[in-house]
DNA sequence: CGGGATTTGTTGCCTACACGACAGCGGAGT
DNA sequence: ACTCCGCTGTCGTGTAGGCAACAAATCCCG
């Protein structure tokens, strides 16, 4: 085995990638039509014309298959919806979280199907890559960079968002991502930061001073 | 190898399927921009993701892979625009015309940057495979089948065939397949009727009494 | 015309995949 | 309860394909 987890994406043996892809995509178009549940992993190798055997030769199971199709998309998709932008643009979370919101409602459009490990894992893997995002964005230095770059306000901010962005999607007479986004944040942010210049400060600081008071497990 | 050959089209290993399948649609889609003289086997081998060598292990060699696609191409155009009738239909030359030109019409939209190689095969492949289907149509026990089926009329048949097609084809000003193949049909068959009954014997003759005169190489 | 540069087929070695078979397990039926 | 059945995850063996290197065309330009 080469080196083929993580890094190497674009020095794998070529029949790895179409095979890798080939499973990708065949998940993806039985999920057009199929809850996740019942679909079973004769059914994916056979749609992506591989043998049973060789699904375990690229993942664990069906949810580690599962977990990197999802993980493509929700890269992908805010990669181009909000990418971590270079300087501290103060905005950021506001297209983050309308980001966030186009993409539950792409995923939700291309696989009607639901079913509650795919709501796991997606929860998951959106909190995770938004927490990211969030992370990166609060280490850019808008002059000198603070100590530590605030890992708990990155954890809330991002099931914070996420709840936000799920609680839109519910609605079906819903305003644009954008308009709910901006209505939105304010109320998103709060708990962090009672007066309003606390968190998102005038001077970046995000002190979360007066975030002592938000229960672990609130929303 | 297992018998790959002609006959077990699936029994064949998935991954040999796939890669043919690779193989000629990468062919078919470098052709929608460059001409086939300007294709290199490297090419192909990169466009459908597949190593060199492997492209020897499906075909002798690049003529071998174009002719497998034109073929494809050709047996799924004319099945579907003329199927060979279970019943003697007397109009299944002018259905088969009709068809040809649609074939050539079609290659040659999806296929605009042309070659003296590329025409050849094309040429040598339609006329085969209309060639066989004269002949299993004037195989067709109207009521007794001759002893042979006449493997000359079939020959010239398709030959002349393909050749009112082509000139179709060249015109730019072009009536419809259809109508064209109702004009062109009687012309076509008159080198065969001249003396009516002796290609095509007597027994069910195709009326083409009236073109007797029409030079061999004329059009 | 010569000679560098591509392209062509071909080969040997190694890896990824196909395939059949297997035990283990959870669910549906009686 | 029990069996039946389909799905899971794994293994051993055979084969298609990846890769590097090669000599032999073929191209193409000065």
């Amino acid at each position: 085995m080469s080196r083929k987890n993580q890094n190497g994406r674009d020095t794998m043996d070529p029949r790895t990638r179409r095979t890798r892809r080939l499973l990708l995509d065949g998940l993806k178009e039985l999920m057009l039509e199929h809850s996740y549940g019942r679909i079973t992993v004769g059914d994916i190798a056979a749609q992506a014309t591989v043998n049973r055997a060789t699904v375990y030769l690229h993942f664990r199971d069906k949810d580690a298959l599962l977990q990197a199709l999802l993980g493509e998309h929700v890269r992908e998709g805010l990669d181009r919806g909000a990418p971590v932008p270079s300087s501290r643009e103060a905005d950021y979370l506001l297209v983050l979280l309308t980001a966030v919101c186009e993409l539950l409602a792409r995923i939700t459009g291309e696989c009607p199907r639901r079913h509650k490990q795919f709501e796991a894992h997606l929860e998951a893997l959106v909190q995770a890559d938004v927490r990211a995002r969030i992370t990166a964005w609060l280490a850019l230095p808008s002059a000198a960079p603070e100590a530590e770059a605030e890992p708990l306000a990155a954890t809330v901010l991002s099931a914070a968002l996420f709840a936000a962005a799920q609680e839109w999607q519910r609605h079906e007479r819903r305003p644009s991502a954008q308009l709910f986004a901006r209505r939105a944040l304010p109320v998103l942010m709060a708990p962090l930061g009672g007066s309003a210049g606390t968190v998102l400060s005038a001077g970046r600081r995000l002190k979360l001073e007066s975030a002592g008071r938000v229960r672990p497990g609130g929303w």
